[in-house]
DNA sequence: TTGCAAATGTGAGAGATGCTCATGTTTGTT
DNA sequence: AACAAACATGAGCATCTCTCACATTTGCAA
């Protein structure tokens, strides 16, 4: 139920952090290689704790060779983000394509955030370089341009649904649910189990209601709720 | 109204992060001075980029008195934050406190995170210091421990409010709305002026709903909807 | 096959930074 | 005045990221 997140199982698409493109075969293997070497340090010690020479001695190549590829650190960092990030996007798309009411909006926020959560819980890894990237401004922009990218993917399918509210708000709107849900994420994979779920189950509550299309405020809760101070 | 953040406004409390607790007058003022000096550093060029060696020329002091109170980078960090915590969770306790019903819960809300993103934005610090934290595990810790301080305080007058409701599902849906408050708060200084501001009422519209009394599922909607799959 | 340019590989070491420690100085107390 | 405890110092150690001059391999054309 849970897509396959192991770097390998995600090609190379453009990977713009990438010092040179491998054009040899044996290059674009060592890439995807180094990538596999770093995740399982990531996972073992964290990113911080992982050094770049025992990135290079696990992947069996010179140091050197590493940052051939990789221009530094942060890059290795930037390029899982990246790939974990198209899967995301996937999901999120894959999920909302099937929407065509308010109802079932609702529906694919509850299966897109378990799917969400069950991928966190599985992957140490994200959360770890999440951190690293928090860190680090030009990381942190990144993770931006995800929450942006699904929160587009949201208010488009949104848009159609409400019709009569400004675009605007809907995208802003959007753009913080998208991001609430990886700080809700994050927020439940750091406490033990049964706390996660909850914390999951309410921001799910939370959510839903401005997807709800009878009540007041109807289908645009979050977006225009009449007796709200400004 | 933005209340006063500087190091100097708020005097030594637990300072759990020094190194040796500076038991005369002149090492008092020091450390003082040190970590002004480190929140001039930070608010320059960041936390990431201030080196040790700076702090401790900048303050006019050895590399090594630095050390003597500090036992390392993180614990100025630590400090700091500690610092703004403390600020933050007077500023919601003092808000808190004339609250006696659902209507004035939902408008201590909506000062209380206008203060909030006030002070984000008049102190970068805060945003810099909250991003190192997270790159740390212990520190990380501690941005948890603020949430759920602030989380207590929110629970603790909402029980009362919705005396029916179990205190366990108050707890996680009262740690998550500080949480994502605070989350809330870094995407809309992240983002230019226009689109934050949108972002903070977005948040304020969406906490609201659940402190509203009157309509469906008045006043628990976070904490208990029907007709939410599971 | 051979030759050659481009692509790729190598690792010693330069440069930078966090932090220590042996030693010196100041403060408060008797 | 004497002494212990607190405080101050900065050269230098340990560690890490990243570079660069040089070696090797690959793909391809003659």
């Amino acid at each position: 139920m849970i897509p396959d997140i192991s770097p390998a199982a995600v090609p190379t698409e453009d990977e713009t952090a990438l010092r040179r493109t491998p054009s040899q075969k044996r290059s674009r293997e060592r890439v995807e290689h180094i990538l596999a070497c770093a995740t399982a340090l990531i996972q073992e010690k964290g990113s911080d704790a992982m050094r770049m020479s025992e990135v290079a001695e696990k992947a069996g190549i010179s140091i050197g060779s590493l940052y051939q590829y990789f221009p530094d650190k942060a890059a290795i960092v930037q390029t899982l983000a990246e790939r974990y990030n198209a899967v995301c996007n996937e999901c999120i798309a894959a999920e909302l394509a099937k929407v065509t009411s308010l109802a079932e909006l609702r529906d694919a926020f509850c299966v897109l955030f378990d799917i969400y959560y069950d991928m966190f819980l599985a992957e140490p890894v994200m959360r770890d370089i999440w951190s690293a990237m928090q860190a680090d401004k030009a990381l942190r922009e990144i993770d931006l341009q995800q929450s942006r990218a699904g929160g587009k993917l949201l208010a488009d399918v949104w848009a159609r649904l409400v019709p009569d509210t400004p675009r605007e708000e809907i995208d802003s709107a959007a753009f913080l649910i998208m991001h609430l849900g990886d700080c809700t994420m994050r927020l439940a994979v750091s406490v033990d189990r049964p706390e996660g779920d909850q914390i999951v189950e309410a921001y799910k509550r939370m959510i839903i209601r401005d997807f709800v299309a009878d009540g007041p405020g109807g289908g645009a809760g979050l977006i225009d709720i009449s007796g709200v101070r400004s």
